[in-house]
DNA sequence: TTGAAAGCGCTAACAT
DNA sequence: ATGTTAGCGCTTTCAA
């Protein structure tokens, strides 16, 4: 494997100076480092990132921590990321928990990245105290993804007002009787979007004087069957939701799923709405609540990227971007006799 | 950051006995070793992967180049390789192309990756000559996911099969004039399996006595907006198809959408029939090739690493995962009049 | 503008 | 069972 020597000994000249030619520092003659350059070209030369890492202090490496690769959500800030990351020279260290707790606690809660990483994004995770703790001290960069806390280059939406354009759009159709469906027990990992999306949904419920009949705040783990399941428990209610609002798309194509299955239709008979606005969401017609995923991964990668150009220790700006009602055809008008609607 | 000279000034030993209890090697006392894994917890040690990989001359790391992040099938592919890698004690740099042929240049086609990773995974992208000749001079054990090439580990699904099974299923429900979705001149990376699919669909079509008919050969992208849209093309042919075999679900999803838009349903018009068996095929009652996707990333991975383990340079062990047929609601006999179905 | 020399924090080979 | 001694392949002073 070539080294630094091979091309040193090509050029004639020591490794200090293919070393500056090479990452273009200033004090070596444009002709020297033409010279070098080719060479390194011609011997196929790759610095490597571990000797160069070991004497700089530097990994080049941002390290993601992701709760699940195979989320829609998910995939996408990683996209987004990468799309930053590729051609400032940086390697992606892809830490998929695979909503393993256990994995969960080797990423926040050790050491482990500290050395291997120069920054570090993690999604949809709110750190607990000893997490956040353990990240401080880790002395990186460190950028979140759906959480909120000081401190930490922190990128989001507003949960609270996500809600908010769902209810407002489903009361503005003459919906009284308003069902969500969001996380359960189940997702040990990213418990804040759920929780204020559920805590949005009330608040504007209130806002509008409406009640919250019991049981019509119903979990769906963020999958289509368990959005299905949810809706299935929901029709079974005495008094029956005319509007469902779930917490995702794949939720909320889960809702749709029960409805079907139990021979009704949306708008006509139940009005199902949704957050995230995927592709799919438009092949289903489902009114959504959009937010820009990919977006937010190249912010939360651009914030953590000045910092570590700027060498700035832990660097604290908060983004939260704007979310917007994407109306389309399975919300609308309650069904005329809804109230008394037989069951 | 506390290194192992921490460690070992604690323990009063030297950093060699340190390194070796830390790794559990032989030719340490039992009580040493507990000694020294306290002492390293008490403090937060953890190795510097760089100066533990520049004197042993390994990563701990897996690289995968991915074409894209975004995709299911590629993500369920990273999530198999990282069920196996976590445990094993190795880091996964994720290589996402985003689609871009400059970055497949710059992982394929150069040492980039030589000094950085153990092993290499490279999904859905058959290396070019001069890619596979770089590849090999890499010295690294290569794994490929859904492409055949002698020399390295190999895991895929038989895309002849594949289409057999399709056409075969539609045959049998009495359709003889089948068209295929598949591919496009846009996607640059993976070549593969749409031509293999549409082979094999031609092949089947033959055996079968049947004609492939012109304009049934339509361009996809394996994106639901490109199937719909190959769909819409199909339905305006002169000898429109009873049949539609779309070479992913997305697509098929996609054909679906552009049936409803022309007020068509499936199975009574026109049978749809896709591939890969996503969730989303259920929720859409879609007659499906199911083919175990988490399952090639495992394999794949354990066969990297099993050549990892033996140090065997470069293995050569190919697996064809089966697949099979996942009969739903979108397809069926063909209308009774269809032949003569006035446009 | 260039070179010599001293590490970076570990592991590995060889002693003891 | 443990310690000593060289590096691994770069970058970074400090000199020239």
């Amino acid at each position: 494997m070539t080294g630094i020597r091979d091309v040193a000994r090509e050029v004639d000249m020591s490794t200090a100076s293919v070393s500056r030619a090479l990452r273009g520092l200033p004090g070596v003659s444009p002709e020297t480092r033409e010279r070098v350059l080719e060479a390194a070209r011609r011997l196929g030369y790759v610095a490597s990132p571990q000797a160069a890492g070991l004497a700089s202090g530097t990994t080049r490496t941002i390290g993601v921590i992701v709760p699940f690769v195979t989320r829609w959500y998910f995939s996408w800030i990683v996209q987004g990321a990468q799309d930053r990351l590729r051609g400032e020279g940086y390697d992606l260290l892809l830490a998929n928990l695979g909503g393993d707790a256990a994995a969960r606690e080797r990423m926040l809660a050790t050491r482990y990245l500290a050395k291997r990483v120069d920054a570090l994004l993690v999604l949809a995770l709110t750190p607990t105290p000893e997490e956040e703790q353990n990240l401080r001290t880790l002395g990186l960069p460190i950028g979140l993804v759906g959480a909120r806390v000081d401190g930490f280059c922190c990128v989001d939406i507003d949960d609270l007002a996500v809600s908010a354009q769902a209810v407002d759009h489903l009361v503005g159709l003459g919906h009284r009787r308003i069902a969500y469906v969001g996380g359960g027990l189940e997702d040990t990992l990213d418990k804040r979007a759920p929780r204020l999306r559920a805590e949005g949904w009330r608040a504007a419920m209130q806002r509008h004087g409406l009640d919250v009949l019991p049981g019509y705040d119903e979990a769906g783990d963020f999958t289509m069957a368990g959005g299905e399941r949810a809706a299935t428990r929901l029709l079974a209610l005495p008094e029956r939701p005319t509007a469902i609002y779930a917490a995702s798309d794949e939720m909320a194509i889960g809702v749709l799923r029960a409805l079907r299955t139990a021979g009704l239709h949306a708008p006509e008979d139940i009005s199902v709405l949704g957050v995230d606005d995927q592709e799919m969401a438009s092949f289903v017609d489902l009114t959504t609540i959009h937010q820009p995923v990919r977006e937010q991964g190249e912010a939360i990668t651009d914030m953590v990227l000045a910092a570590l150009d700027t060498g700035a220790g832990q660097p604290t700006e908060h983004r939260t971007f704007p979310t917007h009602l994407v109306p389309r055809a399975s919300t609308g008008p309650p069904a005329s006799g809804s109230r008394t609607l037989p069951r």
